[in-house]
DNA sequence: ACCTGAACACCGTTCAAGT
DNA sequence: ACCTGAACACCGTTCAAGT
């Protein structure tokens, strides 16, 4: 029985039974939405799906979600916020290199092989007309490119790297080549994030290390 | 009145009474929906108004591509086919660094503003659900990685280009590196490709050129 | 052969009703 | 307040019927 205690009709009932309940609800939807999305991809996977792997009923998942988008923005939003734990090292006094190396380690790993690589296309897909989400993300990878440029400057400043590069510019373009190989492995559907990330470190030492 | 000599019934028909008419039909519905995509989107585009605006009905549409799908797809495939063009540069003997940046010009601008750079984004997110497109893709972007890595070798030997990188990994590294910079330039939503073009230009010579 | 357009199937979203 | 599930609206695709 419904305890009347707790009645929508009651008169002092406070405003949250158990405020942590929708912050609960939105992650039991968003594990069950990505379980869902990596089985079959955003398009193929219905809302009734998430639905019953999450065991809930269409009419409560809007409750948390205003739209199916959002859900990937949400999921997108995440897969960001955990690449950007790596670049923690970059202050940590790591050498620059290494800590690069690593970032791009975690940004490949996340989106290798075939399923998650088009989780990635996807999550571009609806940024392209998903305004909102379009801010988020460039907002969070003017963050990462932000302090990417001044580990650089400090690498410049410690004679670590090569002082004639705009440390703006030079973080950009690696931050668009870690895009572009996610992009690329993605679309092979391959396994190859360790060799990618190689090849990156390859790349970044030519590029910023001092010339001799 | 439906002229009998050329009736379906007919004894000797010509298997095709024009055989241009498919690839005209084809041409006219590419065109059709290239207007329909860059006024609302992939998605939000809706088979009924490719038809309305190619001025032909949905199941004629259905004649010439299998899906909706199969529309961007096409579209896809011509605007590589486009920035190809450009390659030829690299083998006219005209200097590297300068067919480089034209080549990512055009790549550039072929995508620049909003409504292109969701296109480019849609025809990612697309590939990566539609093993034959993102194939389709691969091979083009193989083909261009492996003229622009001859392109450096060629310098290389003619000591117009830093000689201790290899040119498949700095070719693929370029190419990397132009997809995440249009990309980044579709989602912010801005014209810029002719400064990113210059920022690209900057950063091909610091990486290319010989050090001294 | 080539095309039309109504009908079908499917899925994102809403909303009246339950507890 | 929180949830259910039937109903709605919309759109990609098909197919019987026309010429």
């Amino acid at each position: 029985m419904f305890p009347a205690v707790l009645g929508w009709g009651q008169r002092f009932m406070p405003r949250h039974a158990d405020p942590a309940l929708p912050e609960r609800r939105r992650a039991q939807i968003l594990e069950a939405a990505r379980r869902c999305f990596l089985e079959r991809g955003f398009r193929e996977t219905t809302v009734e799906e998430i639905c019953a792997e999450a065991r809930f009923s269409p009419g409560a998942l809007y409750r948390y979600f205003d739209a199916k988008a959002d859900i990937v923005a949400a999921i997108a939003l995440e897969a960001r916020a955990h690449a950007q734990a790596a670049l923690h090292r970059l202050e940590d006094g790591a050498d620059l290199i290494d800590a690069l190396t690593e970032l791009a380690l975690i940004f490949f790993a996340a989106f290798e092989g075939e399923r998650d690589g088009a989780l990635l296309a996807d999550i571009w897909g609806e940024a392209a007309r998903d305004r909102a989400l379009a801010q988020a993300l460039a907002a969070r990878d003017g963050v990462v490119a932000a302090r990417v440029a001044a580990a650089i400057a400090r690498a410049q400043r410690a004679g670590r790297a090569y002082p004639a590069l705009s440390p703006q510019d030079a973080a950009e373009a690696l931050m668009a080549m870690l895009d572009g190989m996610a992009l690329r492995l993605a679309l092979r559907r391959e396994a190859g994030s360790a060799a990618a990330a190689r090849r990156f470190r390859a790349f970044a030492v030519h590029v910023l290390k001092p010339k001799r």
